[in-house]
DNA sequence: GCTCCTATTTGCATGATGCATATATTATTG
DNA sequence: CAATAATATATGCATCATGCAAATAGGAGC
Protein backbone atom coordinates (compact mmCIF):
# COMPACT_ATOMS: atom_id res chain seq x y z
CA UNK A 1 0.00 0.00 0.00
CA UNK A 2 2.65 2.64 0.81
CA UNK A 3 4.51 1.88 -2.48
CA UNK A 4 1.38 2.11 -4.46
CA UNK A 5 1.12 5.86 -2.62
CA UNK A 6 4.44 6.48 -3.46
CA UNK A 7 4.06 5.19 -7.01
CA UNK A 8 1.09 7.03 -7.53
CA UNK A 9 2.68 10.66 -6.24
CA UNK A 10 6.09 9.97 -8.34
CA UNK A 11 3.39 10.29 -11.41
CA UNK A 12 1.82 13.69 -10.01
CA UNK A 13 1.07 15.26 -6.75
CA UNK A 14 -2.02 14.82 -5.67
CA UNK A 15 -4.14 14.97 -2.67
CA UNK A 16 -5.58 12.17 -0.50
CA UNK A 17 -9.06 11.37 -1.92
CA UNK A 18 -8.24 11.26 -5.81
CA UNK A 19 -5.14 8.86 -4.70
CA UNK A 20 -8.21 6.91 -3.15
CA UNK A 21 -9.75 6.83 -6.27
CA UNK A 22 -6.69 5.80 -8.37
CA UNK A 23 -5.70 3.20 -6.36
CA UNK A 24 -8.71 1.30 -7.55
CA UNK A 25 -8.32 2.64 -11.30
CA UNK A 26 -4.77 1.43 -11.58
CA UNK A 27 -5.56 -2.19 -9.94
CA UNK A 28 -2.22 -2.36 -7.86
CA UNK A 29 -4.90 -3.35 -5.48
CA UNK A 30 -7.63 -5.42 -5.44
CA UNK A 31 -11.20 -4.26 -4.59
CA UNK A 32 -11.87 -0.93 -3.57
CA UNK A 33 -9.62 1.15 -0.79
CA UNK A 34 -10.78 2.28 2.85
CA UNK A 35 -10.05 5.98 3.22
CA UNK A 36 -8.88 5.89 7.08
CA UNK A 37 -6.25 3.86 5.44
CA UNK A 38 -4.66 5.93 2.88
CA UNK A 39 -5.28 8.99 5.08
CA UNK A 40 -3.43 7.12 7.83
CA UNK A 41 -0.59 5.83 5.77
CA UNK A 42 -0.22 9.57 4.05
CA UNK A 43 0.90 11.23 7.39
CA UNK A 44 2.67 8.39 8.30
CA UNK A 45 4.91 8.91 5.25
CA UNK A 46 4.94 12.55 5.61
CA UNK A 47 6.10 11.81 9.53
CA UNK A 48 8.76 9.69 7.78
CA UNK A 49 9.78 12.36 5.41
CA UNK A 50 8.87 10.50 2.31
CA UNK A 51 6.31 12.88 1.39
CA UNK A 52 5.27 16.69 2.09
CA UNK A 53 2.03 18.16 2.22
CA UNK A 54 0.47 21.84 2.27
CA UNK A 55 -3.08 22.65 2.46
CA UNK A 56 -4.77 23.75 -1.10
CA UNK A 57 -7.53 26.23 -0.18
CA UNK A 58 -8.40 27.35 -3.59
CA UNK A 59 -10.55 25.71 -6.04
CA UNK A 60 -13.79 23.46 -5.33
CA UNK A 61 -15.25 21.41 -2.28
CA UNK A 62 -13.37 21.14 0.69
CA UNK A 63 -9.92 22.11 1.49
CA UNK A 64 -7.58 19.23 0.18
CA UNK A 65 -4.11 18.54 1.69
CA UNK A 66 -1.60 18.46 -1.10
CA UNK A 67 1.06 16.00 -0.91
CA UNK A 68 3.83 15.69 -3.29
CA UNK A 69 6.95 12.91 -2.95
CA UNK A 70 10.40 13.97 -1.63
CA UNK A 71 13.64 13.46 -2.75
CA UNK A 72 14.00 10.83 0.44
CA UNK A 73 10.67 9.34 -0.87
CA UNK A 74 11.71 8.34 -4.37
CA UNK A 75 14.70 6.58 -3.02
CA UNK A 76 13.03 4.48 -0.81
CA UNK A 77 9.97 4.15 -3.59
CA UNK A 78 13.07 2.71 -5.75
CA UNK A 79 13.97 -0.05 -2.59
CA UNK A 80 10.74 -0.90 -2.90
CA UNK A 81 10.95 -1.55 -6.30
CA UNK A 82 13.95 -4.02 -5.79
CA UNK A 83 11.72 -5.49 -2.63
CA UNK A 84 8.47 -6.49 -4.63
CA UNK A 85 10.64 -7.80 -7.99
CA UNK A 86 11.94 -10.15 -5.23
CA UNK A 87 8.65 -10.76 -4.01
CA UNK A 88 7.17 -11.40 -7.63
CA UNK A 89 10.25 -13.74 -8.20
CA UNK A 90 9.05 -15.72 -5.43
CA UNK A 91 5.42 -15.84 -6.45
CA UNK A 92 6.73 -17.31 -9.54
CA UNK A 93 8.74 -19.70 -7.53
CA UNK A 94 5.75 -20.70 -5.89
CA UNK A 95 3.11 -21.06 -8.83
CA UNK A 96 5.64 -23.06 -11.05
CA UNK A 97 6.32 -25.36 -7.79
CA UNK A 98 2.79 -25.77 -7.51
CA UNK A 99 1.84 -26.57 -11.05
CA UNK A 100 4.60 -29.59 -11.09
CA UNK A 101 3.39 -31.03 -8.46
CA UNK A 102 -0.06 -30.91 -10.05
CA UNK A 103 0.76 -32.51 -13.15
CA UNK A 104 2.00 -35.86 -11.36
CA UNK B 1 2.62 -18.44 4.59
CA UNK B 2 -0.02 -20.55 4.67
CA UNK B 3 -0.21 -21.78 1.32
CA UNK B 4 3.53 -22.29 1.22
CA UNK B 5 2.87 -24.71 4.26
CA UNK B 6 0.09 -26.52 2.08
CA UNK B 7 2.20 -26.06 -0.85
CA UNK B 8 4.67 -28.10 0.79
CA UNK B 9 2.27 -30.52 2.46
CA UNK B 10 1.39 -31.35 -1.29
CA UNK B 11 4.91 -32.23 -1.83
CA UNK B 12 4.52 -34.84 0.78
CA UNK B 13 3.51 -35.08 4.41
CA UNK B 14 6.12 -33.91 7.34
CA UNK B 15 6.25 -32.57 10.51
CA UNK B 16 6.88 -28.53 11.52
CA UNK B 17 10.67 -28.57 12.27
CA UNK B 18 11.38 -29.74 8.66
CA UNK B 19 9.05 -27.13 7.47
CA UNK B 20 10.62 -24.65 8.76
CA UNK B 21 13.64 -25.82 7.72
CA UNK B 22 11.93 -26.21 3.81
CA UNK B 23 10.96 -22.55 3.80
CA UNK B 24 14.03 -20.98 4.11
CA UNK B 25 15.63 -23.45 1.48
CA UNK B 26 12.94 -23.08 -0.99
CA UNK B 27 13.36 -19.65 -0.77
CA UNK B 28 9.47 -19.02 -0.90
CA UNK B 29 9.94 -16.02 1.74
CA UNK B 30 13.10 -14.14 2.38
CA UNK B 31 15.08 -14.87 5.45
CA UNK B 32 14.76 -17.61 8.37
CA UNK B 33 11.03 -18.29 9.65
CA UNK B 34 9.62 -17.81 12.77
CA UNK B 35 9.26 -21.34 14.48
CA UNK B 36 6.30 -20.02 16.83
CA UNK B 37 4.81 -18.48 13.78
CA UNK B 38 5.04 -21.74 11.38
CA UNK B 39 3.43 -24.16 14.44
CA UNK B 40 1.01 -21.54 14.94
CA UNK B 41 -0.10 -21.80 11.62
CA UNK B 42 -0.11 -25.76 11.58
CA UNK B 43 -2.54 -25.61 14.42
CA UNK B 44 -4.66 -23.25 12.55
CA UNK B 45 -4.38 -24.63 9.66
CA UNK B 46 -5.57 -27.98 11.48
CA UNK B 47 -8.94 -25.73 13.11
CA UNK B 48 -9.92 -25.28 10.05
CA UNK B 49 -9.52 -28.87 8.39
CA UNK B 50 -6.80 -28.09 5.83
CA UNK B 51 -4.56 -30.22 7.62
CA UNK B 52 -4.66 -33.47 9.48
CA UNK B 53 -2.45 -34.79 12.11
CA UNK B 54 -1.25 -37.24 14.25
CA UNK B 55 1.37 -37.81 16.84
CA UNK B 56 4.44 -40.20 15.45
CA UNK B 57 6.13 -41.03 18.30
CA UNK B 58 8.27 -43.87 16.64
CA UNK B 59 12.09 -42.72 15.70
CA UNK B 60 14.81 -40.18 17.01
CA UNK B 61 14.58 -37.36 18.81
CA UNK B 62 11.33 -36.46 20.70
CA UNK B 63 7.28 -36.97 19.23
CA UNK B 64 6.62 -35.44 16.13
CA UNK B 65 3.60 -34.06 15.03
CA UNK B 66 3.01 -35.62 11.42
CA UNK B 67 0.73 -33.24 9.30
CA UNK B 68 -0.43 -34.33 5.84
CA UNK B 69 -3.00 -32.42 3.87
CA UNK B 70 -6.90 -33.04 3.56
CA UNK B 71 -8.91 -32.71 0.60
CA UNK B 72 -10.06 -29.28 1.37
CA UNK B 73 -6.63 -28.35 2.28
CA UNK B 74 -6.38 -29.00 -2.14
CA UNK B 75 -8.78 -27.35 -2.35
CA UNK B 76 -8.04 -24.42 -0.97
CA UNK B 77 -4.41 -24.69 -1.76
CA UNK B 78 -6.18 -24.07 -5.51
CA UNK B 79 -7.77 -21.02 -4.70
CA UNK B 80 -4.25 -19.44 -3.08
CA UNK B 81 -2.72 -20.33 -6.92
CA UNK B 82 -5.23 -18.06 -7.88
CA UNK B 83 -4.83 -15.34 -5.09
CA UNK B 84 -1.11 -15.47 -5.70
CA UNK B 85 -0.95 -15.24 -9.81
CA UNK B 86 -3.62 -12.03 -9.18
CA UNK B 87 -0.55 -10.84 -6.59
CA UNK B 88 1.70 -11.28 -8.94
CA UNK B 89 -0.01 -9.65 -12.41
CA UNK B 90 -0.35 -6.60 -9.92
CA UNK B 91 3.10 -6.30 -9.20
CA UNK B 92 4.13 -6.42 -12.37
CA UNK B 93 1.39 -3.79 -13.23
CA UNK B 94 3.07 -1.89 -10.40
CA UNK B 95 6.74 -2.37 -11.60
CA UNK B 96 6.07 -2.03 -15.55
CA UNK B 97 4.62 1.44 -14.21
CA UNK B 98 7.64 2.49 -12.45
CA UNK B 99 10.01 1.90 -14.48
CA UNK B 100 7.98 3.63 -17.54
CA UNK B 101 7.62 6.89 -15.33
CA UNK B 102 11.87 6.26 -14.28
CA UNK B 103 12.31 6.73 -17.92
CA UNK B 104 10.98 10.31 -18.01
C1' DG C 1 27.15 -34.02 33.63
C1' DC C 2 26.95 -30.55 30.10
C1' DT C 3 25.95 -28.85 25.79
C1' DC C 4 23.86 -29.01 21.35
C1' DC C 5 20.29 -30.41 18.11
C1' DT C 6 15.63 -31.74 17.46
C1' DA C 7 10.72 -30.60 18.25
C1' DT C 8 6.78 -28.16 19.93
C1' DT C 9 4.38 -24.43 22.46
C1' DT C 10 3.12 -19.98 24.54
C1' DG C 11 3.28 -14.86 25.60
C1' DC C 12 3.82 -10.28 24.17
C1' DA C 13 4.46 -6.53 20.81
C1' DT C 14 4.03 -4.42 16.41
C1' DG C 15 2.23 -3.15 11.76
C1' DA C 16 -1.00 -3.46 7.94
C1' DT C 17 -5.65 -3.65 7.08
C1' DG C 18 -10.88 -3.27 7.38
C1' DC C 19 -15.17 -1.46 9.13
C1' DA C 20 -17.56 2.06 11.16
C1' DT C 21 -18.16 6.65 12.26
C1' DA C 22 -17.52 11.79 12.80
C1' DT C 23 -16.64 16.28 10.64
C1' DA C 24 -17.10 20.05 7.35
C1' DT C 25 -17.73 22.05 2.67
C1' DT C 26 -19.68 22.22 -1.84
C1' DA C 27 -22.83 20.51 -5.64
C1' DT C 28 -27.09 18.73 -7.11
C1' DT C 29 -31.77 17.76 -7.20
C1' DG C 30 -36.63 18.21 -6.24
C1' DC D 1 -34.87 26.84 -0.35
C1' DA D 2 -34.32 22.39 1.86
C1' DA D 3 -32.76 17.80 1.55
C1' DT D 4 -29.48 14.89 -0.25
C1' DA D 5 -25.29 13.45 -2.38
C1' DA D 6 -20.43 14.05 -3.39
C1' DT D 7 -16.00 15.79 -1.90
C1' DA D 8 -12.34 15.67 1.59
C1' DT D 9 -10.16 14.47 5.88
C1' DA D 10 -9.80 12.20 10.40
C1' DT D 11 -10.30 8.92 14.46
C1' DG D 12 -11.52 4.59 17.08
C1' DC D 13 -11.71 -0.21 17.42
C1' DA D 14 -10.93 -4.98 15.91
C1' DT D 15 -8.43 -8.53 13.51
C1' DC D 16 -4.62 -10.92 11.35
C1' DA D 17 0.15 -11.94 10.06
C1' DT D 18 4.52 -11.53 11.68
C1' DG D 19 8.61 -11.28 14.83
C1' DC D 20 11.15 -11.70 19.15
C1' DA D 21 11.67 -14.03 23.27
C1' DA D 22 11.38 -17.75 26.25
C1' DA D 23 9.81 -22.28 28.18
C1' DT D 24 9.66 -27.27 27.84
C1' DA D 25 11.38 -31.86 26.66
C1' DG D 26 13.87 -35.88 24.51
C1' DG D 27 18.06 -37.66 22.47
C1' DA D 28 23.13 -37.50 20.86
C1' DG D 29 27.97 -36.61 21.54
C1' DC D 30 31.95 -34.93 24.31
Amino acid sequence: MQPCLLLLLLRRSTHGYELIQSLSEFGFIEGEMDPGSVYRHLRRLEEDGLVSSEWQIQGSGPAKRLYRLTQEGEEVLAAWAQTIAGNKARMEKFLSCYEELKET
